[in-house]
RNA sequence: GCCGGGAUGGCGGAAUUGGUCAGACGCAUCGGGCUUAAAACCCGAAGAGGGCUUUAAAAUCCUCGUGUGAGUUCGAGUCUCACUCCCGGUACCA
């Protein structure tokens, strides 16, 4: 019989409404605090499966908790502010705050369809003046203390959303809101000093115990490296070029400098550059180019500065200055010393403009060895042009496999010469042309079939084959035979020649790879000869330069050029200088005579009242700010306004703030891993510096919960026409089996992705139905029978440790095997019908509410306690008895039983017996109450 | 390219610290029951292959099986190494 989830869920939700059931009280000193923090939506007033999925699950939890004697505090609140509610005002004509207000209340109404256990009291709304208010007092004290700053900077411009954005919010070159591709400017913006905490953010991950993928994430996003700034003078003037560079141990081997077309030295011809002209056509060119053009295209640009030149630190010499888009002006110093014989990008450029490459670092390779004995060798790589082939020498397995030509170069014999004789004595070859050699490779390796560490000084040839003419007098006689001498194709002797030494020339010569790793320094003055490795610092000194930390995150640029945003609190004094609102003024209102559309200009600067409400409070002269906040600065810190919502004297409360923070468990989506949940953990421990909260990371566990696919497995989207609508499945099937079918369908303690079944919801409100069917054949008995008991306890404790883990699927599997269980009896004691509708509570809270009430029980089954029973410990247990690592029998022992026992018991066991053909075991494993395994 | 995560039946997914039987739980599938019939419900089957017996079936037995190949171990989905593919992040970051 079906039962009539319309219904039965319509009165749940009345009853817990007249019940205030949800509402936490935060200083109740009785109970152990609990922070569950889901993040709050923007209200498009549009709920979809993402939400049900992110909001219905956590309930879950938010539940369980509760029911285990937790002070849960689960809050929800709506992240208001932000661009549809602008574009709706362009496109419709609407008031943004109506539009928005409207969306939020009806929200509300979908959100309360799942059957959520928030507590609205605490409620916050990011666009409310008692909200933004905060906003703007937060932001003033950062601006107080200087990590709010007014700078010119390179930024990242939407041309459609008509606004500037942050680096995170550029995704592939595109926005990340309308996918438009974004330009850089130069202007002057708002921003937060975040990298001022690079290294604390850093810091603060190695305490967390949140995924790799998370913190990695976060890692490679502020990516920090360690390296040098060296400075580069330049002659005839008081001016010098200062780079960044991790490898000053390549110094030696600078032969240019190149800086980014919007390094300053080259905005005004300061240096007397003799073609300026055509060095600001470069410019110009290039800042014309989208972020996505520079990066995909990576062909090399540049155009030499002529007139002027620098002095590389180290050797002296005066070599040329480019200017060149590859370097960016946003990285470092905004110049870099090339290397081209030690970078690829560098090695590029310089191939391309026919630059000196100089080799300062030779390769090390190979294991190193003890007492290793020295030897000058070659190896030659031969490359027959018109078939696209390369010749290589068997060796067979024992020999090291296939090579190019190796060999040893004699006393006083010239390297190249050596070669030459190599390739003729073991294939015959002699009409060659030398095309390329590599610097010398020093390469470690024992060679077994001379039973002899050897350290070899290699150089390695390329060749190009002119004619097959061979000279067969020249063919070796003794090597003759122990290895087979054949032509492959390129791409077949790069997969098949794995021998390190051999490798690394192929590399170099064919595919034109440089040298990036380190060595031994040649060509470097004093230094040569040395581990570049070890002399790295030492060359720091040399050169004058000092060392250097450099991070790739920027300032967070929190200027917006929109309506729909926080004000920022800033006023201009008739000098232009910026100074903070004064707290009385707060909330800084937003204005409503504005001309929404976007012109690129802010908005706001349309407004009239604004201009006078600053010439009336500050005066004549004084200017207003014109943006806006970046939403993310709303986000910032919204889970400690929970704690004290309606405090219209402070944004938070203290003593609140010190009892509930950090936030136990904060799940949310991937996608946040470096936009909201990086600029929340920096405001924190920025407020934390001010000493403003009392924590300096905001959130003790993290979990990104996966996305909800269309049931053919892709990506939801209007399209494709694979929108699921929950709404729909609600109406059908109840609540409760879309929120135990969420629950179901996968980990959620991992950001998997998971399809939507059709029959999945359906096949929730069958299990629904059994458990009103065992419920209907409910009987009061005072006994329980032992194997219930056991099923409960079992069921309770694994539901509650699984729910620990954010592991809901087995969860709901544990009821269901409890209901597999339970079901068989003639007859079920009220008492454990009772104990399931508790056990079901969390995840379907409508249905376990109705049951309660059937069964008799009093008040809501919300406010009961989560069931603990001690699963009797077992006595004797089958253990499996295995002959050789497989299975034979099994018997059944005491828990406690001795080796010897099992082993005698076993033994009676025939199959066991005959396994053992008569022989004694050799050795016994014995894992008490697990397994024994007889090894004859 | 680099970093991270992953690969288990037709599908989603289970499997404490390496410990029997891999494949819990569910979906889809198939067979049966109930019914005049259908739905609902109930019972049952099921990784792949094979052998024996038999009219047939079942029980029973054997081999292989957690992306591929090697290894460590008494024992590997779980550990190590190499590789393939998929997903996510990031990318001219000096």
């Amino acid at each position: 019989m079906a039962y009539d989830h319309r219904d039965i869920e319509k009165k749940a939700q009345e009853k817990w409404a007249s019940l205030d059931l949800y509402r936490a009280d935060l200083s109740d000193e009785t109970k152990e605090p609990y922070y569950l923090l889901v993040e709050f939506p923007y209200p498009s007033g549009d709920l979809h499966i993402g939400h049900w999925y992110a909001f219905a699950v956590t309930d879950i939890y938010a539940r369980m908790l509760r029911m285990r004697g937790k002070n849960v505090l689960f809050p929800i609140g709506f992240d208001a502010f932000g661009l549809p509610a602008e574009n709706a005002a362009i496109k419709h004509g609407v008031d943004p705050k109506e539009w928005t207000y409207k969306n939020i209340e009806k929200m509300k109404g979908q959100l309360a369809s799942m059957g959520p256990s928030f507590d609205w009291s605490k409620e916050v709304v990011a666009c409310d003046p008692s909200y933004y208010q905060w906003t703007q007092w937060l932001f003033a004290k950062l601006f107080e203390h200087g990590l709010a700053v007014h700078k010119e900077a390179p930024v990242k411009w939407c041309p459609k959303d008509q606004t500037v954005l942050a680096n995170e919010q550029v995704i592939d070159g595109k926005c990340e809101r309308c996918g438009t591709e974004v330009v850089e400017k130069r202007l002057t913006q708002w921003f937060l000093k975040i990298t001022d905490y690079a290294e604390r953010l850093l810091e603060g991950l190695e305490k967390l115990p949140w995924r790799n993928e998370i913190k990695d994430a976060q890692r490679a996003w502020i990516g920090k490296s360690e390296g040098a700034h060296l400075e580069f003078s330049i002659p005839n003037s008081q001016l010098s070029i200062e780079v960044f560079t991790t490898r000053p141990d390549t110094v030696f081997g600078a032969t240019y400098v190149v800086l980014a077309p919007e390094h300053t030295l080259i905005q005004n011809n300061e240096l007397g550059i003799t073609n300026y002209g055509e060095i600001q056509e470069y410019i110009k060119r290039t800042a014309q180019k989208t972020e996505r053009e520079r990066s995909e295209n990576k062909e090399k640009t540049g155009v030499e500065l002529k007139g002027v030149s620098a002095i590389n630190p180290a050797t002296k010499e005066e070599i040329p200055i480019y200017v060149a888009d590859y370097v960016l002006a946003s990285y470092g110093t905004g110049a870099v010393m090339a290397v081209p014989a030690h970078d690829e990008r560098d090695y590029e450029f310089a191939k391309k403009f026919d630059l000196p490459v100089r080799d300062v670092i030779e390769p090390v390779t190979g294991t190193p060895q003890k007492n290793p004995e020295p030897r000058k060798s070659i190896v030659a790589v031969v490359i027959d042009r018109k078939n696209g082939t390369v010749l290589t020498l068997d060796w067979g397995p024992a020999l090291g496999g296939k090579l190019y030509i190796g060999g040893g170069r004699e006393e006083g014999e010239d390297a190249a010469q050596a070669a030459m004789r190599e390739i003729a004595e073991e294939t015959g070859y002699t009409d060659l042309k030398l095309v390329s050699q590599t610097s010398v490779i020093h390469h470690s390796y024992f060679a077994y079939s001379k039973n002899v560490a050897r350290e070899i000084e290699a150089i390695g040839f390329l060749f190009e084959l002119n004619s097959d003419a061979k000279d067969e007098q020249k063919l070796e006689k003794d090597e003759h035979g122990k290895f087979t001498v054949s032509w492959l194709p390129l791409e077949q002797a790069e997969r098949e020649v794995s021998e390190t030494l051999h490798r690394t020339v192929f590399e170099r010569l064919v595919l034109g790879r440089v040298h990036t790793g380190s060595g031994v320094l040649v060509d470097s003055g004093e230094f040569s000869g040395r581990n570049s490795e070890e002399a790295k610092w030492d060359i720091v000194k040399y050169v004058g330069g000092e060392k250097a930390i450099n991070y790739r995150l920027r300032d967070w640029l929190v200027s917006r050029q929109r309506y729909w945003g926080c004000p920022i609190p800033i006023v201009y004094d008739p000098e232009g200088k910026p100074h903070t609102i004064p707290a009385e003024h707060l909330p800084w209102l937003l204005p409503t005579d504005v001309d929404f559309r976007p012109t690129g200009e802010a908005p706001l600067a349309s407004s009239n009242e604004l201009r006078e409400r600053v010439t009336k409070i500050f005066g004549e002269g004084w200017t207003p700010e014109y943006d806006t906040l970046d939403t993310f600065v709303d986000s910032s810190w919204y889970f400690l306004r929970y704690l004290d919502s309606q405090d219209a004297h402070d944004f938070s409360d203290a003593a609140l703030m010190k009892k509930w923070m950090p936030v136990n468990r904060y799940s949310g989506g991937a996608e946040h891993t470096t936009l909201h949940l990086l600029y929340s953990r920096f405001f924190t421990k920025a407020l934390y510096d001010l000493a403003l909260v009392p924590v300096d990371e905001p959130y003790a566990e993290r979990f990104n919960r996966g996305i909800i696919l269309g049931p053919d497995g892709q990506k939801m989207s209007k399209s494709k026409g694979n929108v699921i609508n929950p709404d729909e499945f609600v109406q059908k099937y109840g609540a409760d089996a879309v929120r135990i079918y969420l629950a179901f369908i996968g980990p959620y303690n991992e950001a998997g992705s998971y399809p939507w079944s059709l029959d999945g919801v359906a096949s929730m409100h069958k299990f629904l139905e059994r458990v009103v069917r065992l419920a209907e054949r409910s009987q009061d008995m005072s006994e329980v029978p032992e194997a219930m008991r056991q099923s409960l306890a079992k069921a309770s404790a694994k539901v509650a440790e699984d729910g620990d883990r954010f592991k809901f699927n087995t969860g709901v599997a544990a009821l269901m095997i409890l209901m597999n269980e339970l079901e068989p009896a003639a007859s079920v004691p009220n008492g454990v019908c009772r104990e399931v509708a508790v056990m079901l509570a969390p995840f379907a809270p409508h249905l376990a509410e109705h049951l309660w009430e059937k069964l008799g029980g009093e008040g809501s089954v919300h406010r009961q306690a989560w069931p603990v029973a001690e699963i009797a410990a077992e006595t004797e247990k089958e253990i499996v008895v295995q002959v050789n690592g497989k299975r034979r029998g099994a018997v059944t022992l005491a828990v406690d039983a001795s080796e010897a026992d099992a082993v005698a018991e076993a033994l009676k066991v025939p199959a066991v017996a005959n396994a053992l053909g008569g022989n004694e075991p050799k050795r016994v494993i014995y894992v008490p109450g697990k397994i024994l395994n007889l090894v004859v």
